[in-house]
RNA sequence: CGGGGCGUGGUGUAACGGCUAACAUGCUCGCUUUGGGAGCGAGUGACUCCGGGUUCGAAUCCCGGCGCCCCGACCA
């Protein structure tokens, strides 16, 4: 990809309406929009860094046995007023909208009441179990106060899966699973020397949920850590007999504020019970179905991971979900420069590396702090200083190192830091 | 939803109640320049968030709305 060609621009000044680092520096470096307080457009930097998000987490739930599906975001009230999640005064943050007959709609905040009554259609047998459906899908939540740039929208797309068992021996030992490829998640995405496996309330659905939150002042959450076990547990269930009960040390803990970056559940029987999915055994008797919802939000790992990986020049991405891999950079806009530059990204892009060439005329410091500001791993620098000696630069955008390498070592995909 | 701050060219800012709303940056054209956003010249670009009021006169003062940010509450 040539930067010309990205309609996006990247600007010199941060947007003075944000304050959260996240959001300054996604916006100023061209990666998102934002239409209003809490909504974000993704632009083509963005869209690919979302969809390499959404690539990691999609392996691992095919992994864990997950079917990718899709459903609606307009929302059946009747379902809802079921398991009395429609009401405002017992869930505060829904969309609702109406036909031109006036009758009223939701905007889905979450999917757990239309899965289970889409389910209900396709579920009869123990042979039919279990499954673990998943899909990508925008939320919308009607937040009092968006907050935090990416981190707290009220539209964003989120990962949920939801797994349905057919006793509660077989959804624990899913439920294990799928934390364990929560974690994995987080680690491809680079997050694993930040997030931590902490226990926290489980809101209306449970006493208790496991949320993955991801050390960082930016958060909004406060965590107790207990840095021998390597979990936490969340201020909300902070207390004597909750830290006996996980086997936190609490007088050991230490305050930390965090990103909640996934959060997962185990929901009982109550919304198939609620909603009439259950399934007959082999002795023909009426069962009920163990169910379990697992969330990630693909924006808000987008935004945790502007917060963490950053300097002062701009972002950095991790190798896994960068927009692309190499940028290379022309330094001087004469002709001899810029064709040698024309010729690496050739090279590599034969070689099958995922490459933008910066082909947009400037002063050197302007290509070289853009080129930082964007934050892709790998710089080459094509520049009049290297040509004299035959050799460009490489620079690790993350640790600041050069390297010099030839044009041969470059086309023989020698680019390792 | 309670509290606080703020709305002026695309962006960042300035302007005592008083000239044609200023400066920087961006963008366009020309020349020059090229290792950290350089320089010169010529252009371009704003119903000063919206509505009302006070006044001879409002970007500026007053009232109401809307929007944005922050703190708190909330967070399935």
């Amino acid at each position: 990809m040539r930067l010309s060609q990205y309609f996006s621009k990247i600007k010199k000044d941060a947007p003075k309406d944000e304050t959260s680092r996240n959001a300054q520096l996604l916006i100023q470096a061209g990666y998102v929009h934002k239409e209003m307080a809490g909504v974000y457009s993704l632009l083509p930097l963005g869209l690919k860094v979302s969809e390499n998000i959404k690539s990691v987490i999609r392996k691992h739930m095919e992994k864990l046995g997950g079917q990718e599906i899709h459903m609606s975001s307009l929302q059946n009230p009747e379902i809802w007023k079921t398991t009395d999640r429609w009401d405002d005064e017992k869930v505060d943050n829904w969309f609702k909208t109406k036909l031109k007959n006036d009758t009223e709609l939701g905007l889905g905040m979450t999917h757990e009441e239309p899965i289970v009554a889409m389910l209900t259609q396709h579920i009869n047998s123990y042979a039919d179990l279990p499954i673990y459906p998943y899909q990508f899908q925008y939320k919308f939540r009607n937040e009092l106060r968006s907050k935090s740039g990416m981190m707290r929208g009220r539209e964003f797309e989120m990962k949920d899966m939801y797994s349905f068992s057919r006793t509660e021996e077989e959804h624990k030992k899913f439920f294990e699973k799928a934390k364990d490829a929560y974690m994995a998640i987080f680690k491809e995405l680079g997050l694993a020397d930040y997030v931590l496996v902490t226990h926290a309330s489980g809101g209306i659905f449970a006493k208790y949920s496991v949320e993955f939150q991801a050390l960082s002042e930016a958060g909004e959450d406060i965590i107790y850590v207990d840095e021998e076990k390597n979990e936490a547990i969340n201020k909300e269930i902070f207390s004597d007999e909750e830290c006996a009960q996980f086997g936190i040390d609490k007088a050991k803990v230490i305050e930390k504020k965090s990103i909640e970056v996934g959060n997962i559940f185990n929901l009982g029987t109550r919304f198939p019970d609620t909603l009439d999915l259950a399934y007959t055994d082999e002795k023909n008797q009426k069962q009920s179905i163990w169910m379990g919802s697992y969330g990630i939000g693909v924006g808000r790992q987008i935004g945790a991971i502007a917060e963490l990986y950053s300097d002062e020049a701009g972002l950095i991405w991790p190798k896994e979900i960068a927009p692309h891999q190499i940028i290379v950079v022309g330094l001087q806009d004469d002709k001899e420069v810029q064709e040698e530059a024309e010729k690496v990204y050739v090279a590599l892009q034969k070689n099958g590396v995922d490459v933008l060439l910066y082909d947009k005329k400037g002063q050197a410091g302007e290509k070289l702090s853009t080129a930082d500001m964007l934050g892709i791993p790998t710089q080459v620098i094509v520049s009049k200083r290297g040509l004299l000696e035959g050799k460009f630069e490489i620079k690790n955008r993350k640790t600041k190192q050069v390297t010099y390498k030839t044009f041969f070592d470059i086309v023989e995909g020698d680019l390792k830091d």
